[in-house]
DNA sequence: CATCAAAACGGATGCTGCCTCCGTATGCAT
DNA sequence: ATGCATACGGAGGCAGCATCCGTTTTGATG
């Protein structure tokens, strides 16, 4: 073993390329037709066979964790903005929406990662993700309980299942009128009433 | 055409048999394995041929709506319960309450029920069961209103998707805790809050 | 540059489930 | 008992999943 020397070899050029290729139409296929989409399609227009696919992505769960994981980096950068904020109970807002937007990226994103939120498997490549929006959410919900706006009963868990069930309806195609008033029932559900006037 | 007689001639036998038989397994199966459950395996097990399951439920929505029937019934007798209580804000959550146990009837029931909730699929055979029960709970809700004791702003649509929410996270296997706390957030949110003190 | 072995490819394959079509069997009326 | 409308049921075509293994590609080595 030379010094210098990375583990092993150089990682094969074809490999990279057919990884990007697959990350790039999974993408397009899950925002077409869901998370549901034929793996199978996927593979062909990517130019590859399916063992290529299964053998870079075992699961659906393993493909759809590594194309969320471009929109994972946009929402920790939106998370920069946000902690800017001064009022905490705005920054809680936001994040809330900018989950919402997450969670709608795909139609039936919702529930692989539901599935991913309940369980103890740690071999779900979705759940790591979800625990930290968890912990994130949480974060915020003290920040605003401290400040008085938000009752003291509510956790952060709770924030994100609402705001999962909110994606979750979006996803079925109801209008965004219905979502706006879904979302007003639930903010006056967290937000601690007024105790001015 | 002799009088007394009624449309035509006797249904056959065979068909009241089959469609009894195919009603029951099938709702076995929906229990067990959800609304996703192999319709082959229903046929198999209630004993007749896979064209005949199609002939009697063109699809599976048709045959989901045929189970359904029996707790529909259910519901209807417990609003007769419902509508006795003095109480119309305790009338509105056990009506709530109500709702959600039959969204919850199987597993991934939630799905379709909000696609024919949305659409305008007159030929959806959920559909028309979805709209009565959007507008019991709107009943529900005016009457609470006029009692001073739910937001005006609130929708019974709202109530219902609300409840369809809850339904659906708890058909993920939430555990029973964090559906209470969600339950407690959105009745937080459509509740008026006290005036007094 | 030629050679080699590891690594990756990809498609054939077996499986399950969906839904339809049509030759056959069944049961009601006469 | 007979006839005919009605219903049956399974074979078959299709699509998608996931795997396995013979073949090809690729980078390393002298």
């Amino acid at each position: 073993m030379s010094a210098g020397e990375q583990r092993g070899r150089k990682p094969r050029a074809d490999v990279q390329r057919n990884r990007a290729a697959l990350l790039e139409t999974a993408q397009r296929h899950f925002l077409r037709h869901g998370v549901g989409t034929s793996l199978e399609a996927v593979a062909k227009e990517a130019g590859v066979g399916p063992g290529t696919l299964y053998r870079h992505f075992p699961t659906r769960e393993a493909l759809l964790a590594a194309v969320l994981q471009t929109r994972s980096d946009e929402l920790v950068a939106r998370q920069a903005d946000i902690d800017r904020l001064a009022d905490p109970a705005e920054a809680l807002e936001r994040w809330l929406r900018a989950m919402e937007e997450y969670f709608s990226a795909f139609s039936g994103l919702p529930d692989p990662l539901m599935a991913a939120a309940r369980a103890q498997e740690p071999d779900n490549p979705l759940t790591i993700p979800c625990h930290i929006l968890i912990s994130a959410t949480d974060q915020y919900v003290r920040a605003a309980q401290l400040a008085g706006r938000v009752r003291a009963s509510v956790r952060g868990h709770d924030l994100f299942l609402a705001a999962c069930s909110v994606a979750w309806i979006k996803g079925t195609g109801t209008e965004e009128e219905s979502l706006d008033r879904l979302r007003t029932l639930i903010a006056s559900g967290y937000r601690e009433p007024d105790t001015q006037a």
